[in-house]
DNA sequence: AGGCTTACTTCAAGCCGTGATTTAACGTGT
DNA sequence: ACACGTTAAATCACGGCTTGAAGTAAGCCT
């Protein structure tokens, strides 16, 4: 039923570029004689689109290896100040804008607390438009040489067409009272940059998949752990969409019917069982804005020194969390399963046996074996890696078109 | 990070081949005018094109259409007797192999019951075959015009490598007692056809997707229930594979940690609340075999005559399904979902509005709303038929290139 | 019969990847 | 020093693809 649409040979070149562009950029320094033998194109090709690479300025050489007698072997590399990246992290408690080059690495950030205007959209977007000209204005980077800028936001996110170049972005979000909100539009009045928004644990698990515990897998589920629980499924190496790109949202699945009444309104989420904010309400904690760290980690002291209250609280927290943890094995199947988020890194070396435990007791066995379950390697900071990695993404699949913004054929500046 | 393999300057045609064939397969007659339209490639290239299929004999002129004033179109459509395709059915107490033709249209079929010997490997492995040259006598049917033999299982299918043509595909399955049964090498001994192997639910979900209510979806999840409880997702128009090709095992999600034991020897599965399996045991029926539908109904008749433990239990299977569907809506998030499968069809009728309802209270609102949730509109005999489109899919992608099997340029026979 | 409209076919032009050949850049042995 | 072998990269003829323009076929209307 995949119907791809029309290809002309020209598209032959655009994908031989995207292929060698990715090798290249997450296979580090590789020859051309290696991108021949991993990517199965011929010599020849291989030295025409590399030629192109570097003439455009995306690739560029960086020493050779000797080769026992012969020719020694070229290295290239993806140009890392070629180009560069926003990524926005809108989060409980800030807005933070962080400006990257090719290679991620971080030029410039800027934080802006969220302070007793909450999230009254107006306010988030001027954060954001003035966060954007702040890290500009402070690397002195050329706007003409951003791709992009990624946008991580709490709440599902509807993509709207894409011919609108983002303008028909609109968020959904119970948790900050956002009610099909046009952040597209909004931002679009304020910059000419492309726009990707994408909700904040699914950019946190892209960043999972590229640079953390994720590398290597095609399918994996990324499941995170904060105030709620949310997911991010990636099938075929893919961040797995659904019909209109809500699909992974974890964290209200029935685990219990009929049981604990959720902050959603309904009974018997899991993240009426596992969520951090549930957990500490639990125990007795406070449950509100930066007071939950704190009364996860009281919750996570108490239980490490016995308390038996604590250590019910948590044993059956990894218990739900193992079963749906079975749930998410059973209905994806994938090869691994990453738990990150804040409070499941800070959870989760306590519980990872019991959890794991749990999951082979609730999971069918077959795919339970293809599947090996870790913890996150990447902090929460990485919101803005994975914003980033959205226009990152997509110039990657274009093979490096930098559609209108930086001529092709002129070298990078600087 | 999805890395399309070498594409040369022949996989456009294959391409083409392909999107041309897969439109007039679906899409019925089409002239060249309309098929230049939809696929969006210029008139040269499908006048290239379909002489190709026309020269292989893939396709055929049919009728025209006068057109006000000018030359009117010739219609074109795919050559039903140019090839042929088995689909075989292992199911609970049968083995079904039927013959078709390339659309679809059952040429042949052969019933043996599984009695006492029940699911023992070697005879399941017999009947099949002997089916095969059954319906390949009875018709006259040269084999070489046989594309491929589709077979649906009751378990879990392991692919292997694809390029043993099949022979590496394992099965296993703890309700026939099968553990990792050879079946694509027992079945090579007897048969030099291509081989396809997949759960039976999953083929029935793909002859939903393909001719019954799924048509026209490209995410959906097709819910199948019978004596257990099983699911076919469609991402993208594909069926969604996962790691090792065992996605969608729905059954044994869990609804209730701590829940209702299951014949899976876990708690709390989905299964243990609907599948008619449980549903028969709980009401006090007897549970084996043909029994089992005779008991549903029977269930199903004292609701409709009012008895409360009928209309109480019918009552929970709502709500828990409900609750399931509403985890799949949110985990997937799909167009549609599509309830099959014998009991589901037998008792949708009664249980549909409380199961709208249900899946409307648990499930996020948002996706809620782009789903909706009918009944399948194939019987349960459609697994044969969805057998059959494992081959046919194959046959479809590759733009009808019959590997060797029927010389192209051939017309086809009779 | 001539003109008009629409469907389809043919053909040159521009690209693309392949594979063979050529050129480049390095060790080594005499 | 210098020829020689070896390996890496560039060049180029070739077959194949899609496109888009020009040409042909097949029906209407006057």
């Amino acid at each position: 039923m995949t119907l791809r649409g029309k290809q002309t040979v020209r598209d032959l070149r655009r994908g031989s570029r995207s292929t060698l562009l990715r090798r290249l950029y997450f296979d580090g320094p590789l020859s051309r004689q290696e991108l021949g033998r991993i990517s199965g194109l011929s010599a020849g090709s291989i030295s025409n689109v590399t030629g192109e690479l570097l003439a455009d300025g995306l690739v560029e050489e960086c020493g050779s290896v000797e080769s026992d007698g012969g020719r020694p072997r070229i290295l290239l590399q993806v140009t890392p100040g070629r180009a560069h990246l926003v990524g926005v992290d809108v989060g409980e408690t800030q807005v933070r804008v962080a400006l990257f080059d090719l290679a991620l690495t971080e030029l410039a950030a800027s934080d802006h607390p969220l302070s007793d205007k909450g999230h009254d959209v107006d306010h988030v977007v001027e954060l954001i438009l003035t966060g954007l000209a702040e890290v500009l204005r402070r690397t002195g980077v050329d706007p003409d040489t951003v791709l992009g800028v990624g946008v991580g936001v709490p709440g599902i996110v509807e993509q709207g067409d894409p011919a609108e170049q983002g303008a028909g972005i609109v968020v959904h979000s119970q948790t900050v009272d956002w009610d099909a909100v046009p952040l597209g539009r909004l931002l679009r009045a304020g910059t000419d940059l492309p726009l990707h928004v994408d909700n904040g644990a699914k950019t946190l698990g892209q960043a999972e998949m590229w640079f953390g515990a994720g590398r290597g897998a095609q399918h994996a589920v990324v499941a995170l752990f904060g105030s709620g629980v949310g997911a991010c499924v990636i099938a075929d190496g893919a961040r797995f969409r659904g019909a209109t790109s809500s699909a992974g949202e974890w964290g209200h699945t029935k685990v219990h019917v009929g049981g604990r009444r959720c902050r959603c309104g309904s009974r018997g989420c899991l993240e009426a069982y596992v969520g951090a904010e549930a957990l500490v309400e639990r125990w007795g904690g406070a449950a509100d804005g930066s007071a939950e760290k704190a009364g996860l980690a009281a919750l996570l002291a108490a239980a490490e020194a016995g308390e038996s209250a604590a250590v019910e609280l948590l044993d059956e927290a990894a218990e739900y969390l193992g079963a749906a943890i079975a749930d998410l094995i059973n209905l994806f199947n994938p090869e691994r399963i990453v738990i990150g988020g804040w409070a499941g890194l800070l959870l989760g070396p306590r519980l990872l046996p019991a959890v794991r435990a749990a999951t082979t007791a609730y999971a069918l066995r077959f795919p339970r074996e293809q599947t090996s379950i870790e913890l996150g390697r990447l902090g929460p900071d990485a919101v803005t890696v994975g914003a980033a990695t959205l226009p990152l993404s997509q110039f990657l699949d274009s093979g490096g078109e930098i559609a209108g913004r930086i001529g092709p054929g002129v070298p990078a500046a600087g």
